[in-house]
DNA sequence: AATACATTTATTGTATGCAATCAAGTAGTT
DNA sequence: AACTACTTGATTGCATACAATAAATGTATT
């Protein structure tokens, strides 16, 4: 938990919410003055948040050069989904070895939450697809893994923030409605299978799109606007 | 890497390793005032470091009563422990899927300096043995997963020092090497099953310490004490 | 006009001071 | 003697001041 202050948290968690929904572009300066004064704290406290977000991998901190929303190269993103992979993988496992009551409960609760929200609230409908997957891990009851999952789909969520165009990752409503079938039958083989399909779509939208953003500097945008001498 | 503080850093470092090696004991108050007199800093960086110390897991910040070295339970203990497994059975896997060459050559030169250090000095003996672990896991050429790797090697050291008591729970030379013969092979199936049982001994000369500590709390120990009427 | 150098400005790095909080010990009451 | 209320000392929470650094701008020199 965030125990070392109780006040910088919210700074910490708006900043992180703003990243993830991409209100705060990646390379994006992040000074700790102006930050400050929107939420009326002193830089100590925005300090702590920014040097929590840079731990986390949503934030980067150079020295003397202050902070800056992260920017993942494609080479990162791919590492990052593929521990993704791996400890999803892990969660499924353990779930189908649980008691399945319980578990498919809250997640179809979840996914109904997911339904609703689903062609109304753009934004809710993301955080709740991230949301879904934080939910699997905590029901392992691993505090463990739960964190490490949380902190993961954050940096996917940053990923997509960089690479995919708009709208083009969400996650499918019908596909975690497979898993949580999956689960409910304690088939981990299938939940397994199913997660992984899942996850390498949301992988493929993102990171084979066509239009690679990482050429996306001054100098190139502005050589496409140069009039033909 | 830490990029907040350059002069924070050994600060960290230096608790960090304290910790690991049991020199702080855990439970040990950690105050701001002392820790920064004797690294000649200012409360400021002594923070810094017991916040992200904090976040790794090694120590507790609780608001208003300051640090001290963390006392994982023994639940929290087994949780750790069972990720390390997933963990690390990800890290056999990957290198077995690698060209063994480089990876052999540099796992035999650090298995020698092990060797070299065996009886000689226990310390450097205890911290190469974990090094090994986070070796392997660099040498997948993952940086996240080198990173969980990392952290939670530290965090089994608080567990050993913790909850076995002293030597009972070094890593066996002999059980390192039979790994790097599994991963030479290209064969997962027996490296995942050697590492499996490796990190399975080291847990159990730990966690199934007969004079479990779960207990250990006055009234418990007084009630050995008691008279019997 | 281009380059190198100097100056200014903005921002971070760190120490420190003051207020807030907690732990412990003291005194006073029943 | 036990229990509460108060006081004191130590430690943390946070804001702020000042120093250090880097980027941006301006100036001079070729």
């Amino acid at each position: 938990m965030y125990k070392s202050s109780k006040r910088s948290f919210p700074v910490y968690d708006s900043l992180r919410q703003a990243i993830i929904e991409q209100a705060l572009k990646p390379g994006m300066k992040l000074p700790e003055d102006s930050i400050g004064e929107t939420f009326g704290v002193s830089r100590t406290l925005v300090r702590n948040a920014l040097v929590r977000l840079d731990a986390e991998g949503l934030v980067d901190i150079q020295p003397n050069r202050g902070a800056s929303v992260a920017e993942p190269t494609i080479e990162e993103a791919y590492d990052i989904f593929d521990m993704r992979q791996c400890l999803e993988r892990e969660v499924m496992h353990r779930l189908c070895q649980m008691e399945s009551g319980p578990i498919v409960k809250a997640l179809k609760a979840h996914l109904a939450e997911e339904d609703k929200a689903l062609g109304k609230d753009g934004t809710r409908s993301i955080r709740l697809a991230g949301e879904f997957h934080i939910l699997l891990a905590e029901l392992t009851g691993s505090q463990i893994l739960a964190n490490y999952v949380n902190e993961i789909v954050s940096r996917c969520s940053l990923i997509l923030a960089r690479f995919a165009q708009a709208h083009s990752a969400e996650c499918g409503v019908e596909e975690h409605a497979e898993i949580i079938e999956a689960i409910a039958r304690g088939d981990a083989e299938h939940a397994v299978t199913r997660m992984h399909g899942h996850l390498r779509g949301v992988q493929d939208r993102a990171l084979l799109n066509p239009e690679d953003e990482r050429e996306e500097n001054v100098a190139a945008i502005l050589s496409r606007y140069r009039p033909k001498d």
